[in-house]
DNA sequence: TCCGAATGCAA
DNA sequence: TATTGCATTCGGA
């Protein structure tokens, strides 16, 4: 049988730990939550993993302790706790004793030489202790009977961990530290003295007191400190040496995490809205009536008779605002099929009319086309509002039902995003969870998940209803939240009104239209790629003298750097030696097979990638590829493109843009491309009000001639090549934030160089300077930054003690208002060019968008009026104070019109 | 079958 | 040790 076991968490730690770790999550008050969240998950996940038997947190506790009695200075150095941290602790403790986990604090006594006394004392009972902590004091009590477990990296030292990570067994921890010191905890050591010289004396000598006596034989200045701090040395032990023989008035049988007060701790995740916590902990008191509790009571009905249905339809006519949602055969909309509608006009009830269950002895269900013909006026109706959750989608199914939309009035998904771009996901299910506390009904659940899944047309009817009218329910109740939300802040409200929102129908357009593509040439293409590629694998393989997967990093890796010794240039962020491009274009040049490996991967990338993969996306009715733009995703405004990605179709290589060749024109039509030019140093240049900067643009200049001449102090004309090439590195490394590394790496000079470049960016550029220290300074204070549109984007690490994390965020502040500005005016260009241009004239289509460029295809007689008038509206959107240029061509295919 | 890591395409 | 995305392949759980 085995021992019974004994978890002791060190909670000051976890603590510390936790806040540090955590992003800086507040709830909707703005009140910080992310230590207590951390602490507490960390604590499931430790009970969970361990089972113990017995479980404890200790704290520290107010009060000096009595290694301040005999050192003052103990801890003194320790900076005040922040704010944001002091306020977490209280809060804390009641949800842990609310979980009934023993917690313990005693005044005047550390966690440390608490938790000491408690696994001691479990010792002598014959009890296994785990100490969670990342305290490098306890490891003096590990013994075979007592570890310690770092939750940093979830490693457990016993002895012989002890000895390997310090050098030194626990029995001389104590005068390892002794020796060493410790800044944390102000614990002096003996100068110039850290861990190798301790361990180096200890295996000499044994013991402290050894060393102690010898300490006239050990020589240098590092002897000398020894010398001349004997004296201090017996103190040092002193703090370092943890008390396991304190009196506690615990007893260790009483550590058993108990039953748990539900009310304390349903009041504490409600108020510190912990929801996914708070759902779970409602599912498990009231398992049976969870559905029915009287704040959440719903009535949803499924319709099956056509009374039902009018009934509903009239409701939905008087409504200010229905909602409704889609359920479909497919999340390809072309392919989409109908399966049913569900319908909300209030939150807390719902309807759902199944049109299409098709499996065995399935109910009757009302005739999809005759329902159809009595929505489609209603949905049509530009003065019926509706709302919707990614509303486009149910736009695209209609679609395919010749239903166009009409009278898009919200988007729950939208007023997500706009509120707040940087929350994780804004999906329904997240959603509701986080501002509704409620745990939807998961697709998975109705559908299955994986291989096993099954089309909604297969799911029960009476299992599918709830499921349908809960997505139009809990739509309505988002909105409800969610849209004060936005109205409060008058920015935000105008962006998703005059923006996002009318822009739906804009991308679903361009979604529906889809794009044309020749896949005859791009099979062809496939064809010769795969013979290029066989060759240079052959090649790769005779040089190498051996065969291997020349597509696995990881092979490219063990033949380049282990068998052929080549040197290794950077690591990947796990700590694999990368094998990079940059990294292979600097090992060609002292060796072939780098470069053939270089070859083989960009071909393979644009095979697999493209060639080979967009013939299969032509879609059977249309003929045309169609890409579904995402409008919530990325953080600074931008959409982004997915199935396929039409937003990174390869243009620098000769090869690369044989697949935008593929991209063409029906007949009559030609492709159009109008891009913004250098749209987003134009908004720098806004933004900052930088004279140099504006007048480069307001005289239509060569933006990177005319740096490389002010940093260069030369005439334009006398600019170089290279000295284009450098300013035109700077002009970009700016938007991102660079660092003087990033422009040395980027132009492959050295550091000490690229900074020169940068300051003498920065002397002649000044107003681009302050007005990069200025949008730092006011992130920090705000906690965001704005477009010029008044897109919102939250950087919670722009103040966290973590370096990277707050770099990051600081690179994000000077990077976000431009980017988002970029966005926020090429999405107002295309809201004004649908409502002007291509609604009225069907020989003209708008197809693509590429973050600054707008694709179109346009029947050829009327092209050149017509980009003349897109161009003109592209042009006049912002408010700026530089002039937008738009570039423009057209051609027979996409890489023709560049 | 699923997921993270590494890589590379675009603006 | 440069911003934002998406998709691929590999390889291990």
């Amino acid at each position: 049988m085995s021992k019974p076991s004994l978890v002791i968490v060190d909670g000051s730690y976890y603590l510390f730990r936790a806040y540090h770790a955590m992003p800086a999550f507040t709830n909707t008050s703005g009140e910080p939550t992310g230590a207590i969240y951390g602490v507490i998950n960390m604590l499931h996940k430790l009970h969970d993993n361990y089972m113990p038997d017995y479980f404890a947190v200790v704290f520290d506790a107010k009060g000096k302790s009595f290694r301040n009695d005999i050192y003052p200075d103990y801890k003194a150095h320790r900076p005040p706790m922040p704010d944001e941290l002091v306020c977490q602790i209280a809060p804390l403790h009641e949800i842990i004793r609310a979980e009934g986990i023993p917690l313990i604090m005693i005044d005047n006594v550390e966690a440390d030489d608490v938790i000491a006394t408690l696994a001691k004392c479990g010792e002598k009972k014959g009890i296994k202790t785990i100490i969670s902590t990342g305290d490098k004091d306890l490891a003096q009590i590990v013994n075979d009977n007592i570890n310690l477990l770092n939750t940093m990296t979830n490693v457990r030292l016993d002895p012989a961990g002890v000895v390997e990570k310090f050098g030194v067994p626990p029995e001389r921890i104590i005068d390892y530290l002794a020796l060493v010191g410790d800044s944390a905890d102000n614990v002096p050591g003996i100068p110039k003295v850290g861990p190798k010289t301790a361990v180096k004396w200890l295996a000499e000598y044994g013991t402290l007191q050894n060393i102690i006596d010898n300490a006239d034989k050990i020589g240098g200045k590092v002897g000398e400190n020894l010398r001349n701090n004997l004296e201090q040395l017996a103190l040092s032990k002193e703090l370092v040496t943890l008390r396991s023989d304190l009196k506690l008035e615990v007893n260790i049988e009483d550590l058993v995490q108990g039953e748990g007060d539900l009310e304390t701790l349903e009041k504490s995740f409600r108020r510190w809205e912990f929801n996914s916590w708070l759902s779970k902990l409602l599912d498990n008191k009231n398992p049976v009536t969870d559905d029915i509790r009287s704040s959440d009571a719903v009535n949803y009905e499924i319709i099956f008779t056509e009374k039902d249905l009018d009934n509903w339809l009239n409701k939905i006519q008087q409504a200010a605002l229905f909602a409704f949602d889609t359920e479909t055969t497919s999340l390809e909309y072309m392919n989409a099929e109908l399966v049913g509608i569900s319908l909300s006009v209030e939150s807390g009830s719902a309807a759902y009319v199944p049109l299409g269950h098709d499996y065995q002895g399935v109910p009757k269900q009302l005739p999809l086309d005759k329902v159809m013909d009595k929505l489609k006026p209603i949905l049509s109706s530009s003065s019926i509002k509706k709302l919707g959750h990614n509303i486009k989608y149910d736009m695209n199914v209609l679609g395919n039902y010749d239903i166009e939309l009409g009278g898009i009035q919200h988007d729950s998904m939208l007023e997500s995003y706009v509120y707040d771009s940087t929350a994780s996901r804004h999906d329904m299910d997240s959603l509701s969870l986080k501002y509704l506390g409620h745990e939807t009904i998961h697709y998975e659940d109705v559908a299955g998940k994986g291989a096993k899944q099954i089309g909604f047309n297969l799911v029960d009817i009476d299992t599918a209803g709830p499921y349908a009218a809960e997505d139009a329910d809990i739509t309505f109740k988002l909105h409800d939240v969610l849209w004060p939300k936005l109205c409060e802040q008058k920015h935000l409200r105008t962006l998703y009104e005059d923006i996002e929102v009318p822009l739906i129908s804009v991308l679903s357009r361009i979604e529906r239209t889809g794009v044309l593509i020749d896949a005859k040439k791009l099979e062809t293409q496939s064809v010769e790629l795969k013979a290029r590629m066989e060759k240079i694998e052959i090649s790769a393989h005779e040089v190498a003298g051996e065969s291997f997967n020349i597509s696995s990093p990881k092979q490219i890796q063990v033949v380049l750097f282990d068998k052929m010794g080549l040197p290794v240039i950077s690591k990947t962020p796990k700590g694999q030696p990368s094998t990079a491009e940059s990294v292979l274009q600097e090992l060609a040049v002292e060796h072939e097979l780098p470069a053939l490996i270089l070859e083989h991967r960009m071909l393979s990338k644009l095979k697999s990638t493209y060639t080979d993969k967009l013939p299969g996306l032509i879609n059977d009715k249309s003929g045309r590829v169609h890409t579904s733009y995402h409008q919530a995703v990325a953080s600074t405004g931008r959409l982004s493109s997915a199935d396929p990605n039409l937003q990174n179709i390869p243009i620098r290589t000769e090869e690369g843009r044989k697949i935008r060749q593929s991209f063409i024109a029906p007949p009559g039509y030609i492709i159009v491309a109008a891009d913004y030019s250098q749209i987003e140093l134009r908004i720098m240049a806004h933004l900052s009000q930088d004279q140099t900067l504006l007048d480069a643009f307001a005289n239509n200049e060569d933006v990177h001639r005319a740096t490389a001449s002010d940093i260069f102090s030369c005439s334009r004309d006398d600019v170089s090549p290279d000295q284009r090439r450098t300013a035109k590195a700077i002009n970009f490394g700016l938007m991102y934030g660079m660092s003087p590394f990033g422009l040395s790496r980027q132009l492959g000079i050295d550091v000490t160089t690229a900074k020169e470049y940068v300051d003498l960016y920065f002397s002649k550029y000044t107003a681009v300077k302050s007005f990069m220290d200025m949008i730092k300074k006011q992130a920090k204070s705000d906690g965001y930054v704005e477009t010029v549109f008044g897109r919102r984007l939250y950087l919670p690490e722009i103040n966290s003690r973590n370096a990277t994390r707050r770099q990051y965020a600081e690179r994000t502040a000077i990077n976000a208002p431009m980017q988002g500005t970029a966005a926020d005016i090429i999405k107002r260009a295309m809201v004004e060019i649908d409502e002007n241009i291509v609604r009225a004239q069907p020989e003209v289509r708008m197809i693509m968008q590429v973050h600054d460029e707008l694709v179109f295809e346009i029947e050829e007689k009327k092209a050149e009026k017509l980009l003349g008038e897109i161009i003109e509206i592209m042009a006049d959107v912002p408010q700026i104070s530089v002039p937008l240029v738009v570039d423009a061509g057209s051609g027979q295919n996409w890489d023709q019109a560049h």
